[in-house]
DNA sequence: CCTTGACTTCGAGTGCACTCAAACCTCTAG
DNA sequence: CTAGAGGTTTGAGTGCACTCGAAGTCAAGG
Protein backbone atom coordinates (compact mmCIF):
# COMPACT_ATOMS: atom_id res chain seq x y z
CA UNK A 1 0.00 0.00 0.00
CA UNK A 2 1.11 3.52 -0.17
CA UNK A 3 2.57 4.81 2.69
CA UNK A 4 0.79 5.41 6.08
CA UNK A 5 2.99 8.23 6.52
CA UNK A 6 0.64 10.73 7.07
CA UNK A 7 1.92 14.14 8.43
CA UNK A 8 -1.66 15.38 8.29
CA UNK A 9 -4.67 13.85 9.73
CA UNK A 10 -6.76 13.55 6.65
CA UNK A 11 -7.51 9.99 5.21
CA UNK A 12 -6.19 10.47 1.58
CA UNK A 13 -7.66 8.24 -0.63
CA UNK A 14 -4.65 6.58 -2.64
CA UNK A 15 -4.70 3.07 -4.03
CA UNK A 16 -1.70 0.84 -4.50
CA UNK A 17 -1.03 -0.45 -8.09
CA UNK A 18 -1.93 -4.42 -6.69
CA UNK A 19 -5.06 -3.06 -5.61
CA UNK A 20 -6.15 -1.20 -8.20
CA UNK A 21 -5.41 -3.99 -10.33
CA UNK A 22 -7.31 -6.49 -8.35
CA UNK A 23 -10.37 -4.15 -8.36
CA UNK A 24 -9.70 -4.06 -12.37
CA UNK A 25 -9.35 -7.44 -13.30
CA UNK A 26 -5.64 -6.68 -14.96
CA UNK A 27 -2.44 -7.75 -13.72
CA UNK A 28 -0.09 -4.63 -12.59
CA UNK A 29 2.65 -5.54 -16.01
CA UNK A 30 -0.43 -4.50 -17.94
CA UNK A 31 -1.05 -1.12 -15.51
CA UNK A 32 2.70 -0.64 -16.10
CA UNK A 33 2.29 -1.06 -19.71
CA UNK A 34 -0.30 1.38 -20.00
CA UNK A 35 1.23 4.05 -18.11
CA UNK A 36 5.09 3.37 -20.14
CA UNK A 37 3.11 3.69 -23.82
CA UNK A 38 1.47 6.99 -22.31
CA UNK A 39 -1.94 5.84 -22.06
CA UNK A 40 -2.34 7.56 -18.33
CA UNK A 41 0.09 9.10 -16.01
CA UNK A 42 -0.01 7.83 -12.10
CA UNK A 43 1.96 10.28 -9.17
CA UNK A 44 4.69 8.66 -7.39
CA UNK A 45 5.24 8.10 -3.77
CA UNK A 46 8.56 9.60 -2.03
CA UNK A 47 9.68 6.16 -2.48
CA UNK A 48 9.21 6.08 -5.96
CA UNK A 49 5.71 3.61 -5.75
CA UNK A 50 2.94 4.27 -7.58
CA UNK A 51 0.28 6.01 -6.05
CA UNK A 52 -3.10 5.89 -7.82
CA UNK A 53 -5.61 8.39 -6.99
CA UNK A 54 -9.43 8.60 -8.11
CA UNK A 55 -8.45 10.23 -11.33
CA UNK A 56 -5.75 7.93 -12.74
CA UNK A 57 -8.16 4.69 -11.45
CA UNK A 58 -11.19 6.06 -13.46
CA UNK A 59 -8.45 6.59 -16.49
CA UNK A 60 -7.45 2.97 -15.70
CA UNK A 61 -11.02 1.92 -15.58
CA UNK A 62 -11.98 3.22 -18.82
CA UNK A 63 -8.89 1.88 -20.58
CA UNK A 64 -9.94 -1.53 -19.52
CA UNK A 65 -13.30 -0.95 -20.73
CA UNK A 66 -12.27 0.02 -24.03
CA UNK A 67 -9.92 -2.09 -24.03
CA UNK A 68 -12.19 -5.35 -23.58
CA UNK A 69 -14.80 -4.27 -25.98
CA UNK A 70 -12.29 -4.72 -28.92
CA UNK A 71 -10.77 -1.03 -29.25
CA UNK A 72 -7.17 -1.51 -29.98
CA UNK A 73 -4.07 0.50 -28.45
CA UNK A 74 -3.18 2.17 -30.97
CA UNK A 75 -7.04 3.28 -31.20
CA UNK A 76 -6.42 4.52 -27.57
CA UNK A 77 -3.58 6.37 -27.99
CA UNK A 78 -5.20 8.68 -30.85
CA UNK A 79 -8.40 8.86 -28.13
CA UNK A 80 -5.65 9.78 -25.56
CA UNK A 81 -3.83 12.21 -26.91
CA UNK A 82 -6.94 13.96 -28.38
CA UNK A 83 -8.02 13.95 -24.71
CA UNK A 84 -4.69 15.61 -23.51
CA UNK A 85 -4.56 18.60 -26.80
CA UNK A 86 -8.07 20.14 -24.62
CA UNK A 87 -11.17 20.66 -25.99
CA UNK A 88 -11.33 21.39 -29.81
CA UNK A 89 -10.83 17.83 -30.07
CA UNK A 90 -14.01 16.94 -28.81
CA UNK A 91 -15.58 16.30 -32.49
CA UNK A 92 -12.67 13.78 -33.34
CA UNK A 93 -13.18 12.16 -30.04
CA UNK A 94 -17.21 12.04 -30.49
CA UNK A 95 -16.70 10.25 -33.85
CA UNK A 96 -14.06 7.49 -32.26
CA UNK A 97 -16.60 7.09 -29.24
CA UNK A 98 -19.96 6.71 -31.96
CA UNK A 99 -17.54 3.85 -33.94
CA UNK A 100 -17.11 2.09 -30.58
CA UNK A 101 -20.57 1.81 -29.67
CA UNK A 102 -21.22 0.63 -33.44
CA UNK A 103 -18.31 -2.02 -32.86
CA UNK A 104 -19.70 -2.88 -28.81
CA UNK A 105 -23.00 -3.67 -30.72
CA UNK A 106 -22.04 -5.84 -33.70
CA UNK A 107 -19.89 -7.96 -30.55
CA UNK A 108 -23.26 -7.90 -28.69
CA UNK A 109 -25.07 -9.06 -31.19
CA UNK A 110 -22.21 -11.99 -32.74
CA UNK A 111 -21.87 -12.82 -29.42
CA UNK A 112 -25.91 -13.44 -29.22
CA UNK A 113 -25.38 -15.65 -32.26
CA UNK A 114 -23.07 -17.62 -30.54
CA UNK A 115 -24.88 -18.25 -27.32
CA UNK A 116 -27.31 -19.95 -29.67
CA UNK A 117 -25.21 -22.02 -31.39
CA UNK A 118 -24.28 -23.09 -27.87
CA UNK A 119 -27.05 -23.55 -26.70
CA UNK A 120 -28.26 -25.27 -29.43
CA UNK A 121 -25.32 -27.72 -28.70
CA UNK A 122 -25.99 -27.93 -25.03
CA UNK A 123 -29.91 -28.98 -26.01
CA UNK A 124 -28.45 -31.64 -28.63
CA UNK A 125 -25.81 -33.25 -25.68
CA UNK A 126 -27.56 -32.57 -22.59
CA UNK A 127 -31.49 -33.61 -23.42
CA UNK A 128 -34.24 -33.52 -25.84
CA UNK A 129 -33.61 -30.62 -28.35
CA UNK A 130 -36.58 -28.35 -27.22
CA UNK A 131 -35.69 -29.47 -23.45
CA UNK A 132 -33.65 -26.88 -21.49
CA UNK A 133 -34.54 -26.68 -18.07
CA UNK A 134 -35.45 -30.60 -16.64
CA UNK A 135 -32.65 -32.98 -19.30
CA UNK A 136 -33.12 -36.30 -18.81
CA UNK A 137 -29.23 -36.86 -18.71
CA UNK A 138 -27.55 -33.66 -17.20
CA UNK A 139 -29.42 -32.45 -14.06
CA UNK A 140 -27.18 -29.96 -12.49
CA UNK A 141 -27.54 -26.47 -14.23
CA UNK B 1 -17.09 -22.09 -58.75
CA UNK B 2 -16.56 -26.09 -57.79
CA UNK B 3 -16.73 -27.49 -62.37
CA UNK B 4 -20.19 -27.21 -64.15
CA UNK B 5 -18.79 -31.06 -65.06
CA UNK B 6 -22.08 -32.23 -64.11
CA UNK B 7 -22.52 -36.37 -65.37
CA UNK B 8 -26.08 -36.12 -63.97
CA UNK B 9 -28.11 -33.15 -64.20
CA UNK B 10 -28.55 -32.99 -60.54
CA UNK B 11 -27.99 -29.51 -59.12
CA UNK B 12 -24.83 -30.29 -56.55
CA UNK B 13 -25.23 -27.41 -53.76
CA UNK B 14 -21.30 -27.01 -53.05
CA UNK B 15 -19.72 -23.84 -52.51
CA UNK B 16 -15.97 -22.66 -53.72
CA UNK B 17 -13.70 -20.91 -51.02
CA UNK B 18 -14.38 -17.57 -52.04
CA UNK B 19 -17.88 -18.60 -51.88
CA UNK B 20 -17.83 -19.72 -48.09
CA UNK B 21 -15.52 -17.06 -47.28
CA UNK B 22 -17.25 -14.60 -48.29
CA UNK B 23 -21.14 -15.56 -46.29
CA UNK B 24 -18.87 -16.08 -43.38
CA UNK B 25 -17.10 -13.18 -43.43
CA UNK B 26 -13.40 -14.58 -43.34
CA UNK B 27 -10.88 -14.73 -45.19
CA UNK B 28 -9.94 -17.90 -47.37
CA UNK B 29 -6.44 -18.36 -45.70
CA UNK B 30 -8.26 -18.79 -42.51
CA UNK B 31 -10.36 -21.68 -43.94
CA UNK B 32 -6.94 -23.29 -45.16
CA UNK B 33 -5.64 -22.53 -42.17
CA UNK B 34 -8.65 -24.08 -39.73
CA UNK B 35 -8.22 -27.40 -42.23
CA UNK B 36 -4.94 -27.19 -41.82
CA UNK B 37 -4.90 -27.97 -38.36
CA UNK B 38 -7.58 -30.35 -38.47
CA UNK B 39 -10.85 -28.27 -37.71
CA UNK B 40 -12.62 -29.29 -40.50
CA UNK B 41 -11.78 -31.90 -43.51
CA UNK B 42 -12.98 -30.15 -47.12
CA UNK B 43 -13.30 -32.48 -50.16
CA UNK B 44 -11.48 -31.76 -53.26
CA UNK B 45 -12.48 -31.31 -57.18
CA UNK B 46 -11.08 -33.44 -59.42
CA UNK B 47 -8.38 -30.56 -60.19
CA UNK B 48 -8.05 -30.25 -56.54
CA UNK B 49 -9.75 -27.65 -55.46
CA UNK B 50 -11.42 -27.49 -51.88
CA UNK B 51 -15.45 -28.03 -52.43
CA UNK B 52 -17.89 -26.99 -49.79
CA UNK B 53 -20.92 -29.27 -49.24
CA UNK B 54 -23.38 -28.62 -47.12
CA UNK B 55 -22.10 -30.41 -44.26
CA UNK B 56 -18.66 -28.61 -44.03
CA UNK B 57 -20.51 -25.09 -44.75
CA UNK B 58 -22.12 -26.39 -41.06
CA UNK B 59 -18.80 -27.26 -39.46
CA UNK B 60 -16.89 -23.98 -40.63
CA UNK B 61 -19.95 -21.15 -38.96
CA UNK B 62 -19.54 -23.35 -36.16
CA UNK B 63 -16.25 -23.01 -35.87
CA UNK B 64 -16.37 -19.55 -36.91
CA UNK B 65 -18.91 -18.73 -34.13
CA UNK B 66 -16.96 -20.34 -31.40
CA UNK B 67 -13.66 -18.73 -32.44
CA UNK B 68 -15.59 -14.87 -32.28
CA UNK B 69 -16.95 -16.04 -28.89
CA UNK B 70 -13.58 -16.30 -27.41
CA UNK B 71 -12.98 -19.96 -27.44
CA UNK B 72 -9.47 -20.89 -28.46
CA UNK B 73 -7.90 -22.85 -31.13
CA UNK B 74 -6.61 -25.05 -28.47
CA UNK B 75 -10.13 -25.55 -27.10
CA UNK B 76 -11.92 -25.76 -30.43
CA UNK B 77 -9.41 -28.85 -31.68
CA UNK B 78 -10.00 -30.88 -28.12
CA UNK B 79 -13.79 -30.51 -29.27
CA UNK B 80 -13.34 -32.00 -32.73
CA UNK B 81 -11.05 -34.48 -31.64
CA UNK B 82 -13.95 -35.06 -29.22
CA UNK B 83 -17.03 -35.22 -31.97
CA UNK B 84 -14.58 -37.72 -34.05
CA UNK B 85 -14.18 -40.04 -31.61
CA UNK B 86 -17.80 -40.42 -31.30
CA UNK B 87 -20.60 -40.44 -29.37
CA UNK B 88 -18.82 -41.69 -25.93
CA UNK B 89 -17.26 -38.37 -25.78
CA UNK B 90 -20.96 -36.31 -25.57
CA UNK B 91 -20.31 -35.46 -21.53
CA UNK B 92 -17.29 -34.09 -21.97
CA UNK B 93 -18.97 -32.16 -24.83
CA UNK B 94 -22.03 -30.81 -23.06
CA UNK B 95 -19.34 -29.60 -20.67
CA UNK B 96 -17.29 -27.83 -23.21
CA UNK B 97 -20.01 -26.31 -24.59
CA UNK B 98 -21.50 -25.06 -20.79
CA UNK B 99 -18.26 -23.73 -20.25
CA UNK B 100 -18.15 -21.87 -23.12
CA UNK B 101 -21.78 -20.39 -22.97
CA UNK B 102 -20.88 -18.88 -19.62
CA UNK B 103 -17.28 -17.23 -20.84
CA UNK B 104 -19.96 -15.87 -23.21
CA UNK B 105 -22.45 -14.32 -20.78
CA UNK B 106 -19.28 -12.77 -19.22
CA UNK B 107 -18.42 -11.43 -22.22
CA UNK B 108 -21.86 -9.82 -23.25
CA UNK B 109 -22.02 -8.39 -19.53
CA UNK B 110 -18.50 -6.77 -19.64
CA UNK B 111 -19.99 -5.37 -23.14
CA UNK B 112 -22.53 -4.08 -21.73
CA UNK B 113 -20.69 -2.01 -19.65
CA UNK B 114 -18.26 -0.45 -22.07
CA UNK B 115 -21.60 0.40 -23.99
CA UNK B 116 -22.45 2.13 -21.03
CA UNK B 117 -19.32 3.90 -20.56
CA UNK B 118 -19.14 5.01 -23.98
CA UNK B 119 -22.65 5.85 -24.39
CA UNK B 120 -21.89 8.16 -21.28
CA UNK B 121 -18.87 9.78 -23.53
CA UNK B 122 -20.75 10.44 -26.25
CA UNK B 123 -23.11 11.97 -24.23
CA UNK B 124 -20.67 14.14 -22.93
CA UNK B 125 -19.07 15.15 -25.81
CA UNK B 126 -22.33 15.01 -28.09
CA UNK B 127 -24.71 17.71 -26.63
CA UNK B 128 -27.30 16.62 -24.05
CA UNK B 129 -27.48 13.44 -22.02
CA UNK B 130 -30.29 12.08 -23.88
CA UNK B 131 -29.77 13.64 -27.62
CA UNK B 132 -28.48 10.47 -29.79
CA UNK B 133 -29.95 11.65 -32.95
CA UNK B 134 -29.85 15.12 -33.68
CA UNK B 135 -26.37 16.16 -32.34
CA UNK B 136 -25.91 20.12 -31.98
CA UNK B 137 -21.72 19.92 -32.69
CA UNK B 138 -20.92 16.90 -34.79
CA UNK B 139 -21.59 17.97 -38.44
CA UNK B 140 -20.18 15.46 -40.07
CA UNK B 141 -20.97 12.09 -39.00
C1' DC C 1 -2.47 -20.44 -77.98
C1' DC C 2 -2.31 -17.04 -74.48
C1' DT C 3 -3.79 -14.48 -70.75
C1' DT C 4 -6.27 -13.82 -66.55
C1' DG C 5 -7.63 -14.78 -62.16
C1' DA C 6 -8.85 -17.90 -58.69
C1' DC C 7 -7.11 -21.67 -56.79
C1' DT C 8 -3.28 -25.05 -54.72
C1' DT C 9 0.83 -26.14 -51.27
C1' DC C 10 4.24 -25.17 -47.77
C1' DG C 11 6.91 -22.76 -44.76
C1' DA C 12 7.86 -18.51 -42.96
C1' DG C 13 6.57 -13.93 -41.33
C1' DT C 14 3.61 -10.53 -38.89
C1' DG C 15 1.05 -7.80 -35.42
C1' DC C 16 -0.90 -7.39 -31.27
C1' DA C 17 -0.93 -7.08 -26.46
C1' DC C 18 0.91 -8.36 -23.15
C1' DT C 19 4.35 -11.00 -20.02
C1' DC C 20 8.49 -11.86 -18.03
C1' DA C 21 13.45 -11.67 -16.28
C1' DA C 22 16.87 -9.52 -13.79
C1' DA C 23 18.67 -6.58 -10.67
C1' DC C 24 17.58 -3.48 -7.50
C1' DC C 25 14.82 -0.85 -3.69
C1' DT C 26 11.84 -0.23 0.51
C1' DC C 27 8.81 -1.09 4.05
C1' DT C 28 7.09 -4.00 7.97
C1' DA C 29 7.26 -7.89 11.15
C1' DG C 30 9.80 -10.98 14.02
C1' DC D 1 19.41 -7.39 11.89
C1' DT D 2 17.10 -10.32 8.68
C1' DA D 3 13.63 -12.03 5.97
C1' DG D 4 10.00 -11.47 2.94
C1' DA D 5 6.44 -9.22 0.45
C1' DG D 6 5.72 -6.10 -2.76
C1' DG D 7 7.40 -2.38 -5.45
C1' DT D 8 10.71 -0.19 -9.27
C1' DT D 9 13.20 -0.11 -14.11
C1' DT D 10 14.50 -1.67 -18.87
C1' DG D 11 14.67 -4.50 -22.59
C1' DA D 12 13.58 -8.76 -24.30
C1' DG D 13 10.54 -12.75 -24.92
C1' DT D 14 6.04 -15.12 -25.62
C1' DG D 15 1.64 -16.91 -27.47
C1' DC D 16 -1.95 -16.55 -30.33
C1' DA D 17 -4.12 -16.52 -34.60
C1' DC D 18 -3.65 -15.56 -38.45
C1' DT D 19 -1.35 -13.70 -42.87
C1' DC D 20 1.63 -13.74 -46.49
C1' DG D 21 4.99 -15.06 -50.24
C1' DA D 22 6.50 -17.95 -53.76
C1' DA D 23 5.87 -21.05 -57.17
C1' DG D 24 2.93 -23.72 -59.35
C1' DT D 25 -1.96 -25.59 -61.43
C1' DC D 26 -6.31 -25.10 -63.69
C1' DA D 27 -10.59 -23.50 -66.42
C1' DA D 28 -12.64 -20.20 -69.22
C1' DG D 29 -12.62 -16.28 -72.60
C1' DG D 30 -10.73 -14.01 -76.76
Amino acid sequence: MPPTTDSASIPIETLSISEVCNRLGITAHTARYYERIGLLHVGRSPSGRRVFDQRAVDRLDFLVRMRSSGMGISELTRYVDLVNQGESTTPERLQIMRDQRQRIIEQIRDLERALTATEYKIAVYGGAPDDTSHSPKGHHS
